[in-house]
DNA sequence: CCAACTGTATTACTGAACTAGCACAGTAGG
DNA sequence: CCTACTGTGCTAGTTCAGTAATACAGTTGG
């Protein structure tokens, strides 16, 4: 579970959390039913605040992902990641609409726009947008 | 020239602004070398800030849709739409590059994130999220 | 019950995007 | 030159997402 959250990455940390959570699940770290560590002792642990531990593990349990029980933990929600294209895909789907609408009111046909996404999706080029170079 | 600015829309004035001038000048209301209007007197008539119109004019000179000249006046450029891939599309992949990237972070899948694009430019109409209507 | 854990809720701070107010600088015509 | 136009620049206020600080509430084991 241990990872490093990179505050100038551009990607928010509690979205860095999630994945990082949701790959554990993936490969196996992490099993269905198996408790997580506590908000509190894995935010002293990434050096970050309890709430965004917490705000993490709010939208985990939103996606069904995890679940949350009030005193008594957060634990891997046994279908896991079934529910992904229900609460996931929904929220992508309200910023992939947003930032569509943007395209448009520039000036960009439907073709164009889906040309920069094609051009996007192909190569991972990961735009050094903040953190830094690559060399 | 006359329309009106939703401040509600989501989109920020200053682009529905510049894409009011661009489809001004695709349809031959403005024409190459053609005078805008000023920036004040256009504020004044589209109740919005004179900032706001100089931002949208100082968008779409970087764009090369028109030329500004100092104390003269906002002009259409020549070629008008001839930089449009130059500019415009460089400032939406930067959009959409952040877009993806988060998508991503998400745990999104890159096909689940073409699917998602892919039905937002089929189906235009979509989601009613703020001021609803247009007329 | 009670103490030490757990997650929850409220509020505040920061940075970025957008809009606005107002002072500054260049141009054209008298 | 001078006035009335034009665009430009700087600063402030608003909103929102993300993060943080702190107080609140439920659970568990003694």
């Amino acid at each position: 579970m241990l990872f490093r959250p990179n505050p100038s990455s551009g990607v928010p940390i509690y979205l860095q959390l999630m994945e990082q959570v949701k790959h554990s699940i993936e490969t196996g770290a992490l099993r269905p039913g198996e408790q997580l560590p506590g908000i509190r002792p894995l935010a002293e642990e990434l050096v970050i605040n309890p709430n965004t531990v917490a705000k993490a593990y709010r939208e985990l349990e939103h996606e069904g992902v995890i679940e949350l029980r009030h005193g008594a933990g957060a634990f891997v929600s046994g279908s896991a990641r079934a529910k992904k294209e229900t609460d996931a895909m929904k929220a992508g789907q309200t910023a992939v609409a947003a930032t569509i609408e943007r395209l448009r009111a520039r000036g960009l046909s439907d073709e164009e726009i889906r040309r920069l996404f094609e051009a996007e999706l192909a190569g991972h080029s990961a735009l050094p947008k903040t953190g830094g170079h690559r060399d």
